[in-house]
DNA sequence: GACTCACTGGTC
DNA sequence: ACCAGTGAGTCC
């Protein structure tokens, strides 16, 4: 035994053991090599960080096995773990574990050497390019391409939906992997939904052995056959979700982060790290190019890429611009940049003007009735899944509340439940009310199912142009539980059969539906007065991609004669994120909103963290925060950092469990850094002292999404 | 985080 | 006497 290695194993920040193990091993052993260590009484996975000086007082334990037929992780994927770990607040072995497929944590030596052989060892050739090269590319897609070249980035694609922003994409992918035998590429998308179209079609452009998938929706050995062609090299692409962006890459040249702006990249369990940061981060480590798309970026990201300006240097990404949206989606079929599909025009309804509780205002519903006589599709959106969000006793006053969260059930009527969306509890719907036993207990409000409901009455005499019936269909998270329920309900839209389609937010993102022409939002309302200071960015993006549904084909549009239109029903017709979006003006709403950061000293002019802890009691929860405050005013730097009071979350309690929470800001997030750090033993502390009793956890958030 | 162990309170 | 549930402590 005569070498000490360090090994990283699947330990917490929190708990007061230190970053790293040291084991005893008879033979040297390579940093990011995979070995199985003994752990009190059971055997784990770890990756060995390091050596240290062997100590001859101390006894250690040996270690157990080393992977060694597996390639050990690179230095890179060492550096970005050991980064993220650090900057979010989290043990390096948490991160390092995390970022491995689950399999390997219980495959023995010989199984996975068994796995390995049977893989083709040989780097899988590309295809060539052709099919692309027939495509003619827009001169905004050719510029922003050239610019791509030419520039290290990072890069800020911003393209409206339609631009052909995946062209560009495939483009650069594409030309990377022509020029460079050995380089990878790393795609990413938001949601798990959108990697089989995408995959599908980086399968076509550069065959099915170069491209694998890496989400959490795959089964563990598909997800470990994956893992492996991408640390081998022989995957050339690597498409998935945010966790995808620890995939172990040794030829990483490129990463493309779609849809950069939305709230999924960042993790909200264990280590909350943001996908997309870290990626621009592992891009500049590895020396990849990064490109991050949206038609509407983060303000952090539309702030970074701003250009330079009197005093202002400008910021560090460079931004491409695609503002014209081209014929057929994405562009890879017959489009051009002539004929140029308009964006949809916007329609606001005054909500004040309509008869009180109106649902759907009669001008949308004629406007829908147009659509279904001429054959058209129509998609009405609705952020509230269920029948209704509470059911209500109108005589005593009783309401369908969880029991374990502070929070209402929400109604389902197709299998008669009422089911809390936060803890999971469900019951069957009571025949009378529960406190005074009346009979009449009413749905108050409307989620999916009663809006499906409510427009399969309005046009059950309606007919199609071919006489048959009109078919409304919803699709949600209950719509689409069972495994390939989302591409059935999809291949029914698209094949026609649809003429309204009802949905939560996951008919907004990234479908491509050909026949829509109207899109319309029934209720967006909700997050225009949020407490929330990122809730307009976020109804705004979510807003311009559900308009990005409508009228995508602009062949279908003038061969229908129609144009495409998304209505909008609100109650506040004059606020002025409605007249940005009737404009399509992205960037007049994003400078007005940043303009008001700024005064306001929010990000991305501030840098937040969020120190969580839940427990028994609130009072206990916030005795917490506010002992671990006080324990913060003698670190050093202290007084460059604002902690505010400790104040419960906005649903206060989930499962039994009150949740409290204190903001933490700063003008530097160097500041906020070197806070965090010196904190988090001071928190353990805290955490056992009598201030921290009745605590169940407690966690840091760096960079929260929702505060 | 996963596990063990000691302790609790409830039940047969 | 025998458990489920829970809180505290340990793991190189």
């Amino acid at each position: 035994m005569n070498w000490h290695v360090e090994v990283a194993v699947q330990t917490p920040a929190h708990s007061a053991m230190g970053e790293l193990l040291t084991y005893a091993s008879s033979v040297p052993l390579v940093a990011g090599t995979l070995v199985r260590v003994p752990l009190g009484s059971r055997e784990v996975l770890g990756v060995v960080w390091g050596a240290t000086l062997p100590d001859p007082l101390l006894a250690l334990k040996s270690v157990g096995a080393a992977l060694d037929a597996l390639a050990p992780l690179g230095d890179a994927w060492r550096d970005l773990v050991a980064f993220a770990a650090r900057y979010y607040q989290r043990s390096l072995g948490e991160v390092a574990l995390a970022a491995l497929p689950p399999q390997l944590r219980d495959l023995s030596t010989a199984q996975l050497a068994r796995r390995l052989k049977r893989k083709a060892t040989g780097r899988v050739d590309v295809l060539a390019d052709d099919a692309s090269n027939a495509v003619a590319l827009s001169p905004e897609q050719q510029t922003a391409l050239a610019r791509f070249d030419l520039e290290v980035g990072p890069f800020l694609l911003f393209g409206s939906t339609g631009s052909g922003k995946t062209e560009v994409y495939l483009r650069a992918v594409a030309e990377l992997l022509a020029r460079d035998a050995t380089a990878q590429a790393l795609v990413m998308v938001p949601e798990i939904n959108l990697t089989p179209q995408l995959e599908a079609r980086f399968k076509t452009r550069f065959g099915s052995d170069a491209v694998v998938s890496l989400h959490s929706g795959m089964t563990n050995p598909q997800r470990l056959a994956s893992w492996l062609a991408a640390h081998s090299g022989t995957a050339r692409i690597v498409l998935g979700t945010r966790m995808a962006v620890f995939a172990s890459m040794p030829g990483l040249k490129l990463i493309v982060v779609d849809e950069e702006h939305d709230p999924s990249y960042k993790q909200q369990e264990g280590a909350r790290y943001s996908a997309r940061d870290l990626a621009v981060w592992r891009g500049q480590r590895e020396g990849a190019k990064v490109i991050l798309g949206s038609a509407t970026p983060s303000f952090e990201s539309w702030h970074q890429s701003r250009p330079a300006q009197g005093d202002d240097a400008g910021g560090r990404y460079v931004r491409l611009a695609m503002p014209s949206r081209i014929g057929v989606g994405g562009g890879s079929e017959a489009g051009t940049a002539e004929g140029a599909g308009a964006l949809p025009t916007v329609r606001l309804v005054d909500m004040n003007l309509q008869p009180p509780k109106t649902v759907l205002s009669g001008a949308l519903l004629a406007a829908i009735g147009e659509r279904i006589a001429r054959g058209e599709q129509s998609m009405v959106f609705l952020n509230r899944r269920g029948y209704a969000p509470v059911l209500a006793c109108g005589d005593c006053g009783w309401k369908s509340e969880c029991p374990h969260c502070s929070a209402y059930r929400v109604f389902h009527k197709i299998d008669r439940t009422l089911r809390c969306h936060h803890c999971g509890f469900t019951e069957r719907v009571p025949r009378a009310c529960p406190a005074c036993g009346n009979p009449d207990i009413a749905p108050v409000g409307r989620g999916t199912e009663r809006l499906e409901e409510h427009l399969a009455e309005l046009f059950a005499d309606v007919k199609r142009p071919d006489g048959s019936a009109v078919r409304i269909a919803r699709i949600d998270a209950d719509s689409t539980r069972k495994e390939g329920a989302l591409e059935s309900q999809l291949a029914a839209v698209h094949s026609g059969q649809v003429d309204v389609l009802v949905g939560t937010q996951m008919i907004a993102k990234g479908h491509d539906f050909r026949r829509i022409t109207l899109v319309a939002a029934v209720n967006p309302d909700g997050a225009l007065f949020s407490s929330d200071f990122r809730a307009p960015e976020r109804l705004f993006g979510l807003l311009m991609q559900s308009a990005g549904r409508a009228g995508r084909d602009a062949a279908y549009l003038a061969a229908q004669g129609s144009r495409a239109e998304m209505w909008l029903q609100t109650s506040h017709p004059q606020h002025p994120l409605f007249a940005a979006l009737r404009k399509h003006d992205y960037a007049a709403f994003a400078a007005s909103e940043l303009e008001q950061r700024r005064a306001a000293g929010m990000p991305p002019f501030a840098f937040q963290a969020l120190l969580r802890a839940d427990a028994r009691t609130q009072e206990a929860a916030q005795a917490f925060l506010t002992a671990a405050s006080t324990a913060a005013d003698s670190l050093p730097g202290a007084d460059h950092v604002t902690r505010y009071p400790a104040v419960p979350l906005a649903i206060q309690r989930v499962a039994n469990v009150e949740r409290a929470q204190m903001l933490i800001e700063s003008g530097s997030r160097a500041a906020l850094q070197r806070l965090l750090a010196t904190w988090q033993p001071l928190l353990q502390t805290v955490r056992r002292s009598a201030e921290g009793k009745g605590v169940i956890r407690w966690l840091v958030d760096v960079d929260p999404q929702q505060i």
